[in-house]
RNA sequence: GGACAGGUGGGUGAGUGGUUAAAGCCAACAGACUGUAAAUCUGUCCCUCCUUGCGAGGUACGAAGGUUCGAAUCCUUCCCUGUCCA
């Protein structure tokens, strides 16, 4: 085994509940240690979606470059792998000229691909999924029974009606199949160290501003924007538009629910999402908790002070 | 004051004499996650106890009585709520 030829790269992640100051807090510790912030939401990398998906104006980001923002248009559909390879490229192109990267982000799975890599496995194959979709409406069951000859493993580890996750793991064995030994080990980032924070604000005070941050949300304009969308060329069947406030707002825009209705909804489902989001990043041992929001001085502070110490290592 | 309608677990809402601690939905809580991930999916959800079991006990369908082997379901009175008539 050969050591690293060059030192790795410091690597900055902030991670947590939507609402939890991310972002805030990214750009100060980007504005004290030179760093470049990089988005680690699936979101907030779709053209046109700004106001739901909270993305920071261009005019709050000062003079810190913001990568992966606004680097999708609305039709493409978009994935974990094809995420990691796009920032990985990124990540390195930033620590070339000895900036500090930071990833900010909401996103547990794209970060897990980035930094733990998935598999080798091939990419998704529409008509493929298309008619194993129409099996299982056919004969609900099949897909698991299917899996079950196939991929006796996965099979157990995947709840018979998550037909999403059912698909997949069909058509990951049905392409490899005569493939022999695919290599199962996946692939994680090489060449940097990593330092992960987490933001943990209190619940009910979270809860609160989710609410709050919602209603301004369609206060602000999220039906234009969404108007805006439809009006270029947009269908609403876009993925981003399955996401929180836009698949409300498509509705009211549509006439089939009241505003007050979509707002209420979009806060329950927001809070539910804060919810799964918590799960996700709660078991990573590796993340340093910080009680509060991240535009807390107190926050802000103390992570200044953990980063200064985690680059001055190197 | 009179006539109807109705009061069910955190919310909504089924249930009209017996496998009903009470469907479903929502909220809440917990969890899973290998290319759709702001997605998708799972579990718990009256209380207590334990040998954690299609376990034991207790409480529960506005209140109090009654009928019955047995009531959320039937009867009586009372209290509330809504609509309509005065």
């Amino acid at each position: 085994m050969e050591p690293e030829p060059t030192p790795a790269s410091p690597l900055v992640v902030v991670v947590g509940p939507t609402g939890s100051g991310k972002s805030t807090l990214a750009l100060r510790v980007a504005e004290s240690f030179s760093g470049e912030i990089v988005n680690c939401d699936s979101l907030q990398l779709y053209r046109g979606f700004d106001i739901g998906t909270a993305k920071t104006p261009p005019a709050q980001r000062g003079a810190t470059p913001h990568h992966l923002f606004d680097v999708l248009d609305p039709q493409i559909g978009y994935s974990a792998g094809q995420y990691a390879r796009d920032t990985r490229a990124v990540l390195r192109e930033i620590s070339t000229r000895n900036r500090l990267p930071i990833l900010v982000g909401g996103t547990g799975f794209y970060l897990k691909a980035l930094l733990d890599g998935l598999p080798p496995l091939p990419e998704r194959d529409a008509t493929l999924r298309e008619d194993l979709a129409r099996r299982e409406a056919i004969r609900p069951g099949v897909l698991h029974r299917l899996l079950r000859r196939l991929d006796p493993r996965s099979a157990a580890a995947i709840h018979p009606r998550d037909i999403q996750k059912l698909i997949r793991a069909v058509e990951v064995r049905v392409l490899t199949r005569g493939a022999r030994p695919m290599p199962k080990v996946s692939e994680p980032l090489t060449g940097y160290r990593v330092l992960k924070i987490g933001l943990n604000p209190d619940r009910a005070e979270l809860a609160a501003a989710l609410d709050h941050r919602t209603q301004e949300m369609f206060e602000r304009g999220l039906l234009d924007e969404v108007r805006g969308l439809l009006a270029s060329g947009c269908s609403g069947t876009e993925k981003p538009f399955e996401s929180l406030g836009y698949k409300q707002a498509l509705t009211v825009v549509r006439g089939e629910i009241s505003l007050e209705t979509a707002i209420v909804t979009t806060q329950n489902e927001t809070r539910q999402y804060a919810k799964r989001q918590r799960t996700w990043f709660r078991r990573d041992p590796e993340i340093h908790w910080f009680d509060g929001f991240g535009h807390s001085i107190r926050v802000i502070e103390q992570c200044a002070a953990l980063v200064r110490e985690f680059i001055t290592l190197s």
